[in-house]
DNA sequence: TATGATAATGATAACCATTATCATTTTATT
DNA sequence: AATAAAATGATAATGGTTATCATTATCATA
């Protein structure tokens, strides 16, 4: 926590930017917030802390942070970006069960050693990639046909 | 293409929904155009042969297509949805460049084999996936470093 | 071929996550 | 202190998409 505070610090001042009160406070709170998080939801968080904070700070702080390589933004598709931890963290992709948005981590070395190899057969140099999918969580699956909270995106059937 | 239009008709009357000149239309030329179009993009090719269609018909039509199996929403991840047409296509992935934003068309028969494998191994039953690949594409490997226009999605890195 | 019932259309307003604007305040440097 | 540069927070704006709603078109039936 201290370690990412000195890499926030670091690339802060690498940018000629400044670090604040403001800027400290959101990143303690992303630090302690495990998951996937909204802005919003990290605004409703360190409001608690600093009543007095602008929801602006917020977006504009969440996006230093990925570039800063502390945070990485995630996006499910449902138009509400989030964010999770990226400071010794592992890449992975997700899973998103469609019945009940629960989502999981996962990792798979063959996958991703096949898309350097897909890219490049292509001639393309590979950056970066975003893979999701989409399917029914175990519970789920017990409790059957339970047609509630379908979530209606399109990528079923890919 | 008359195959697409009978099985919009199909999709239509099963859902008690009814065939119109418009939907007609907007599946004419969404039938024309190759590629991955956004709903804008139709709307004003649309109204080139019928100046009084309105663009929420367009918007409305789109989502039908892809519900018929017709249509397939694509997500770049840069805030506007585009389609492809999705009947008798087969399924495949994008490779993006994030310099010229040129998008080919790939798929790999190994990757997928491995999503449904990973998915497996989490217990899910795999319903569907969204790959994106970024990179740099061999033209603009070439003539290094245009900085030009740098998407600034946040996908670098995976 | 009128008549209801239902669905579709097009214009427009609303939505909503995110960005831009801007006056004011804070911070770093002289 | 004085100055310049950057940050903040309130608020307006953005823009793709969806909701609303009065009007029109379509279908089934008599
Ligand atoms: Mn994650
Ligand atoms: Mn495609
Ligand atoms: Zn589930
Ligand atoms: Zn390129």
């Amino acid at each position: 926590m201290t370690e990412e505070k000195d890499l926030f610090a670091e690339y802060l001042s690498r940018n000629n930017l400044r670090m604040t009160p403001q800027r400290g406070l959101i990143l303690d709170v992303f630090l302690r917030t495990e998951g996937h998080i909204t802005s919003e939801e990290l605004y409703s968080r360190v409001k608690r802390k600093d009543r007095s904070i602008g929801q602006a700070t917020v977006y504009r702080t969440l996006k230093l942070l990925s570039d800063a390589g502390l945070a990485r933004e995630v996006d499910f598709g449902d138009g509400i970006l989030r964010y999770e931890h990226d400071y010794a963290h592992e890449h992975h992709d997700h899973i998103i069960c469609e019945r009940c948005n629960r989502q999981i981590e996962v990792i798979d070395e063959g996958i991703e050693r096949l898309q350097e190899r897909l890219a490049k057969r292509h001639g393309f140099h590979l950056t970066g990639h975003r893979m999701y999918l989409y399917g029914i969580c175990p519970e789920c699956m017990k409790r059957k046909d339970r047609k509630g909270s379908l979530r209606k995106t399109g990528h079923t059937s890919g």
